[in-house]
DNA sequence: TGAGGATAATACCGACCGGTATGGATGTGT
DNA sequence: ACACATCCATACCGGTCGGTATTATCCTCA
C-alpha cells in the first residue's frame, strides 16, 4: 500500500469537516470519520492527539482558508469595499443551495455549540470573527473616505449589524429549513446596505 | 414518602429544560436530569416514553408559555404594536444578564441543533416561530392602519428581518460571549425600528 | 541493504448512554 | 379492608463513544 501522510491528514480533515458540519462537534463520530476515509484509529491518532485537536485543526486548515477566500479577500482587495461586500452577499444569496441551508454556516454552528463549552474553540472562532469584523470596519472606513459610504454611519456599529444580520439570516433559514427565507432575508440586508451608500441623505 | 405526580413531572421538565439549555438536546444527559431532580429512571420513563418525548414536552410546556408571555402577548394586546415591540426589545437588551447570553436563546439553540436532524422538533419549533412572525406581521399591519408604522414598509418582510436580526444579535453575542455586543447589536435594531415609524419619509 | 523512525492497522478498554424489566410502595374506588 | 391502577425505585442490558497499547508495514537514509 502506497503511503502519503499529507494526503492522509488532509482527507481526515475533510471528512472531519463534513462530519462536524452535519452533526456538530460533540456528536461528530470518530468512527464515522474513519469509515468515510477508509482509515483506522491508528492513522487518526497518529496525526492528531485527540478529538479536540482534530476539531481545532479543521478550523485552522479547512474553515479558515475557505472563509478568507470567500468573505475577506474580496473586501480587502476591492477599491470599492461596500460594493464588494454587496456583491459577496448577493452571490451568496443567489448561489447557495438547499443542502447548505439545511446544515447552516459551519462557523456559526461551531460557535453556537462550542463557545459556551470550550475556551479553545471559542478563542479560535472568535479570532476568525474578529478578523471578519475588522475587515469590514476597515473596508467601510475606506469607503467613507472615497464617498462610497455616506458620512454619519459608524463603521464599527454597521459592521456589527452586518455580521449579526448575516448570521441571523442563515440561522432563520436553517431553522425553517427554507432556502426562500434565506434569500428573502438577505435581500432585506442588501436593501439595508443600499441605504448606506453615499449621495443619499437618509438616516 | 408523599406523592405528587404533577410536581414530579414538572420538576422533570424544569430540569430537562436547564440541561438542554446548557448542553443542547443531544448532549443533554438523562442521568444529569435525574440527579438534578433527585428522581430515578422509573419516574422519568413513567411520565415520558423516551428522551425525544421529554424534549418535545419541554418545548410545549416550558418554552412555549414563557415565550408567549414575553414576546407575543405584549404585541398582541397593545394598541401600539410597534412601540410595544420596541419596548420588548429594549427591555430584553437592558435586563438580560451575562449567564443568559452565555447559553443563548433556548429556542434558537434547539432549532439550530435539531431542525436538520428531526422532523418532530423542526415542526414544533417552526410552529412557534411562525406564530411569532404572524404576530409581528399582524401587529405591523395594524400599526400601519393607525399611522404608527409608515406606509411603504412591507410588514411581512420587515417581520422576517426583525426576527432574523434578533437571532443574529443573540447569536453573535453568544458566539463572542459578550453581553456588550448583545446590547450594541440590539441598539442597532432599535435604530432600525425607529426608521419604520410613521411621519418620516425615508426608505 | 539493513537499521530505525514514520506511518498505519488491529484489538481492546472503561465510561457513559438511553432504554427496559421487575418489583415495591402509594393512592383510590368500592 | 381489599383489589387494582398509578407511581416510582432498582438493577441491569446492549450499544456506542473516545482513547490506548501493541503490532505490522512502509519509507528514508546511512
Amino acid at each position: 500500500m502506497k503511503r502519503n501522510p499529507d494526503q492522509t491528514r488532509q482527507s481526515l480533515l475533510e471528512a472531519a469537516f463534513g462530519e462536524i458540519h452535519r452533526h456538530g462537534f460533540q456528536a461528530a463520530s470518530i468512527g464515522q470519520i474513519l469509515s468515510d476515509t477508509g482509515l483506522t484509529k491508528g492513522a487518526l491518532y497518529h496525526h492528531f492527539p485527540d478529538k479536540k485537536a482534530l476539531g481545532l485543526a479543521v478550523i485552522d486548515d479547512v474553515i479558515r482558508p475557505r472563509f478568507t477566500a470567500w468573505h475577506l479577500d474580496p473586501i480587502r482587495t476591492s477599491p470599492f469595499p461596500l460594493a464588494a461586500l454587496r456583491a459577496v452577499i448577493v452571490s451568496r444569496r443567489d448561489e447557495v443551495d438547499a443542502a447548505y441551508i439545511a446544515l447552516g454556516c459551519p462557523i456559526n454552528n461551531l460557535m453556537q455549540e462550542m463557545s459556551p463549552l470550550d475556551e479553545g474553540f471559542r478563542a479560535a472562532l472568535t479570532a476568525l470573527v474578529n478578523e471578519w469584523q475588522e475587515t469590514l470596519v476597515a473596508g467601510l472606513r475606506y469607503a467613507q473616505t472615497t464617498g462610497e459610504l455616506r458620512d454619519g454611519v459608524d463603521p464599527a456599529q454597521a459592521a456589527l449589524f452586518i455580521v449579526s444580520s448575516i448570521w441571523g439570516c442563515i440561522g432563520v433559514a436553517k431553522s425553517l429549513q427554507s432556502l426562500e427565507t434565506y434569500r428573502a432575508c438577505l435581500t432585506q440586508l442588501v436593501n439595508y446596505l443600499d441605504t448606506l451608500k453615499g449621495g443619499t441623505s437618509c438616516p
